[in-house]
Parts: structure tokens; C-alpha cells; sequence
DNA sequence: CATGAATGAGTCTTCATTCAT
DNA sequence: CATGAATGAAGACTCATTCAT
């Protein structure tokens, strides 16, 4: 009754779920697992949510607040692109937190039966890549990067920490912390200068 | 009894399976769908493929050949990344095609129940990175880029389908085969020279 | 939540399944069959047991817990043999009760596939046969019967509803209840003073 | 076309089926397996059967003529019940043999679906237990066993080898052959003079 | 509010049976 | 006659969702 109360078991929920998603994928994550993981009864969940589905997307859309605010900060207040690809990938590969799941489940796509639902997470992702373009666009303007669409530089941000786990397929052994670090550093020249070889066309 | 017959059958399968998948994705997808599309019986699936899941695997390993071949020739004839970045981007976004399916298959990840397919398809997906790593070393060896990580350039390659696919989440009205096509060339523009602005460290 | 309701729900389960594989055997009873005939939903019949061969194994378990109860009785208490086999025959072919048709379940093989249920349903079918192998050598010991083979003698025991049941193929006329009771008779004298003609060796 | 020819094949299904029954029981047997055992085709089982339950019976029908033989021998021409008892016990438990399967598939019932079949069966049992019953009948016209309910006798005595696999159960260490033997010794003891301790009424 | 026992729609999978070759 | 690829009816089992407590 309490809205305190109702916002610490929502949140729970949602934490949750984030981890019980980025473990299985959507469709294998069963509701019983993530009730047991927020300690809350599978009633509960449905008390907060419509359904898993629902939960799926009230999750990317809190999820993608935050990581809007990440990107915000990001793009906004750096001097240096570079800098910024470097942290975008290596806080969003993290996979202890909720944050580093949110990505892959917003991109990859667990084909949700419930239109509206798959409608509304369409949204969420445009407003996501629309806040991004926004950052990109700041750069423009500031003459920092060079003009181009701005859109699809944002997908192709976006898409930065999918290029990681992908490549963590190829590279499982290194110790994890440092070669997210190295990655990124690479990842983040890339997209800076291109693989263009100095002096050609 | 004869072998061509039995190829086409299981060939059928997969093709419709591509179909479905791409359409569904994994999960959504029944085999009643797919024996369906393939103008099948359910039972006949069985024959070809062990279930569900390793139907899936099967379709991946086949697809994973031929895109490979289709980077090989892009990768190794072409004069230009940007070209081959180009075609790459435009090939396998088509969804028509099984090739325009098989990407976002492979990478996106269809968490298998079953260990050892999973397994399967992990290496599945090491074999096209490490194939298209080894077109870029090609590509480096001869001077046309510059030198860097192989297999994380690799990696950026192959996740640009999924780049313009979610790029389709903002921008779904204009016709796509144009779209595709501006959409392939700015990505392989941002891939061949970076964002950064000419005279900028 | 109660501990009465949980019991109660089980044990409804486990005796219509014990009705519903005495009518149509292991094989041809369908789950749905057995949850209908205990008024339950099919998913009810999987909180309770794990599976369809675990609840046949779980039935046995039970029935032969009062199986061994009842023969402990007849072969504990009584002065007599003759009227012990008779009872059992009398008590254990009634096809009416749940007792009545667990010995065919146990004596019969219903082949389960899966192992480690099969070693639990040979571990407690040797229990109940050494539970009647020990009333024997009591009956022995007080030289109520001649010494023997208490093993093989509690398995000829064990069997005899099996032989009337077989007998009722062949005399399906007369009215059950006093022919289970002359054919108890009969069989209780096999078994007391064997068929060989008096006199001779 | 030639005789010979399917009778042979006809042979060769019965008994492959009599050995995979055996194995594995009527229901998990699969037609497959039968087929592959017979070395033929799946289809050719149906050109001699109208399906597995009628395998099954026409199996039955078959053995029981090659049983009734026997038991025909063993009762009518022995001088000793105990020697008949003896032998019956002993051929009949063999696994090895088809005729060793014949009785556990007779007696336990593998509940037929199809109704009419299932009379068939009943009636094969009945003609069985008749023709044994005859034999008794000509045991005590003989004066070699004490006047009795010859069809409850024949029962028994049909029941003999369940009682043997049940032992089996219970004492699985012994080489089997020699086991066996004293089994059926035993067991021919018990049928013939009873378990009453002598000078005990 | 919270719970978890109960439910049954929906899945994958098997296998007896058919039929084109 | 013989075959085995093809089929789909039928069954075991799962799990999102509900609701009585």
C-alpha cells in the first residue's frame, strides 16, 4: 500500500529479471525463475506486471532511461569520441550489471507474440537510437566528428557491445576485465579513423 | 532411395525453416510452422534432423558455408573494403533470401537448451569469424587496410547486417532496396574512414 | 498450503491411477486419464510426481507398504495356513479395491524405460517378497508348515491372484464374489497338502 | 508367390517378434525394432499382419499350439507330476528360447486396444488352460494325483513360470542354469505334496 | 497485498500405418 | 511381393497465468 513498498518489490522484479534474461534469453527464463530470484511469489509478478512479456519491456524501457542518461553523459560531455566508444563499450559489456544485459535484449530480437507489446518495444528502441543521434548530432555541430547520418552512426554505436560478445566467442581465454578494456580501445579506433590505410584514397 | 530426392527434402526443410525462424525467431517458431512451410508432414522433420534445436544448428552450419563463400569472394576479388563492405551489407540484409536470415541467426543468440549443439554452433560461429579474419589479414597483407585486429574487424564486419536492421527500426517508410543500398554505402564509409573529421587527431 | 490438503490430493491422485492402469495397464492409460479420474488438471499430476513411470512406482511403493501390512497379518496371526492363503486370495483379487490390483502391477513387468525407476521397482518388489519369506519362516519355526524354500515359497504366494485372475478367463460366468471365495479355498488346498494322490510316494 | 517363401518370412517375423517382446514388452516394442530383427522391411510385417496387436496374438496363437504340444507330452505320457512340473518349469523360464517369452506374454496382459483382438487372445488363453486342464483330468482318471479343480490346477501350473520370474528378482547371483533346475525342483515339491507339515492335519 | 497450488493450452516428439516405387 | 520414406494422430510434459486463501 505503501508506494515505497510497491517501488522496492517492482524493482527487485526487474533486477531480477535483467539477470535471469541475460542468463537463458528470454524464452528460456521461465517466470518461476525470476519470482525465485527477486525472492517475491510468482503471483506477485503479475501483480506488478501483465505478464512476462509486459515485464520484458517495462524492463528495456527502464533499462533504456538509463542507459539513455549513460549515453547523454557520454556524447555530451566528452571532448573525445574516442573516449566515449571506449566507456560505452566497456560499461555496457559488463555482464554483472543490469546495464550490460540491457543491449543485446533491446537489439537481439526475442519476438514477442503480443503486438502492442512488440510495438511499444519498437518505440523504446527508436527513442533510444534517437538519443543517441541527438549525442552524434552535438559532435557534428561541435565539429568534433565529421557530418554524417546521424541515425546509423547510432545504430552502429549501439551495436558496439554485440561486436564484443561476438568476438568473446573467438577469444574466451584472456581474463575478461582486461581484454573488455583492450577491445573497447580497439573497437573505439575503428569507428574513429576507419581501416582505411593511411594515404589511400 | 535415391539420394537426390532425399537432398531436396531435407533441403525443403531447411529452406522453410530459414523462413520461419527469420519470420519468428526460434522460440515463436513451431515445428508444425516450419514442417508446414516446407510442405511436409511433422513426422518427416524427425527424419532429417534430431529435433528441433539441432535443426537449427544444421540450418546454420549450411548457411554459415555459404555466407562464407560469398565473404571469401568478397573479401579476397575485391579491390575496395568499401565495395566489399558494401555488397556485404546489401547481400545479407535481404530477407527474402535465406542468406539475408542467417546472420542475425547466428549472432543473436538462440540460448539452446541442449549443451553439445550449443557447443556446436559456438564453433559453428568461430569458423565464419575466423574465415572472415582471415580475408582481412589478406586485405592487410596487401596493403588495401591498414593493419589491426583481425578478428574483432571481423567481428565489426559481420555484426553490420544487424547495424542496418536495427537502423530499419527508425526509418521504416522509405522503400528498402534503395534504403538498403544508401544504408550499405554510408556503413562501409564509416568503417573505411571513421567519423572522425579530417584534420582532428 | 495445509499438510491434509497436499495429502489428500496425492492420494486422490495415486488411487485413480491405480483404477485407471488396472483397467487399461501402464502403457494404454493416458495421463489425462488418470488426472480426469482424480478430478484433477494434467499439470496437478506433475507437482505431485515426476512422471508417469514415477508415479507408477510411487503407487507400488505405497500399495505394497499395506500389501506387506496385510500379509503380515495373515501370515503373522493366524494358526492356520489354509485360511491365511485363503484370505489373501479373497482380499487381493478384488478388483474393487486398490489392493486388488496392485499385485499384478508389481508382478507384471510394465518395462520402464527409464533405469533407475526400473532399480526401484525391483528393489520393492524384493521387499515385499522378503517381508512374506519372513512370515513363512515364522510359520516354519513354529512348525506350522514343513521347512522350505521361504523365498520361492513367498513368490508362489505372491503369484496365486495372478492364477485366479487367469482362472477367470475360463469361468467368467458364476457370480465373482463366491467364486473368488471357493477359488481361494481351492488354491489354499494346492498349496496346503499339494495334489499328489494320498498314498502315493 | 511360393509357399515356402512366406511361411519362411512369416517364421521369421513371429520369431523376431517373440525375442524383441520378450526384451522389452508389447508396448515398448517398437514395429521398427520387429522388422529389423526379422531382417525385412516395415512394410512387409503388414502384408503378413494386420498390424502389431494381431502380431501379437497370432504370435501368441502360434506358441500356444507349440506350449499345448508340449504340456500335451509332459502330462500325458509322464509317470510323475513332479517330473512333468519339473520340466514345464524348466522349458518354459528359458529366455532363450521363444517358447521361454510365451507365457509371461500370455498371462500378463498387455491390454490390446483393439476389442476384438482381445477376445481373440482370451479365447487362445482359455483353449490353453483347457487343453492342460484335459491332462490333469487324465492325471486323476489315472490315479496319479488327487481328484481336483482340473482348470484351477491348470492354472496353476501355467502360472509356474511367472512364479519363477518373480524369484528371479530375488535371488539374481546363481548362474541361472543350475538355479533353474533346483527352482523347478522346488516348485514341483510345493505342487506336489504341499507345504503341510507332515502329521498335521 | 502476497502467495503458490492448480490449471490446461500448446509443444515437441514418437511410432503404427500407408503407399509409391 | 518387398520396401522404407512419409505421415499425422496421439501422448507426455511444460509453463504462463489465475485465484482462493
Amino acid at each position: 500500500m505503501t508506494d515505497p513498498i510497491n517501488k522496492s518489490k517492482r524493482q527487485r522484479i526487474l533486477e531480477a529479471a535483467v539477470q535471469v534474461f541475460a542468463k537463458c534469453g528470454f524464452h528460456l527464463a521461465t517466470v518461476s525463475d525470476i519470482a525465485k530470484a527477486a525472492h517475491v511469489g510468482k503471483g506477485t509478478l503479475y501483480l506488478y506486471f501483465s505478464g512476462k512479456e509486459a515485464l520484458l519491456v517495462a524492463l528495456l524501457d527502464e533499462l533504456a532511461d538509463r542507459l539513455v542518461g549513460v549515453l547523454d553523459r557520454l556524447l555530451g560531455e566528452e571532448a573525445s569520441l574516442e573516449d566515449a566508444v571506449h566507456r560505452l563499450v566497456a560499461e555496457q559489456t559488463d555482464d554483472g550489471t543490469a546495464e550490460g544485459a540491457v543491449l543485446p535484449l533491446l537489439s537481439q530480437q526475442p519476438f514477442l507474440a503480443n503486438l502492442s507489446l512488440q510495438l511499444e518495444k519498437r518505440a523504446l528502441v527508436q527513442r533510444v537510437i534517437g538519443r543517441v543521434a541527438t549525442g552524434v548530432r552535438t559532435a557534428i555541430d561541435q565539429g568534433r566528428i565529421r557530418p554524417c547520418n546521424a541515425n546509423l552512426c547510432a545504430c552502429l554505436l549501439l551495436s558496439l557491445p554485440g561486436v564484443v560478445s561476438l568476438y568473446e566467442s573467438v577469444e574466451p581465454e584472456t581474463p575478461m576485465a582486461e581484454r573488455v578494456s583492450r577491445t573497447a580501445a580497439e573497437l573505439a579506433d575503428f569507428l574513429w579513423s576507419g581501416v582505411k590505410k593511411e594515404g589511400i584514397a
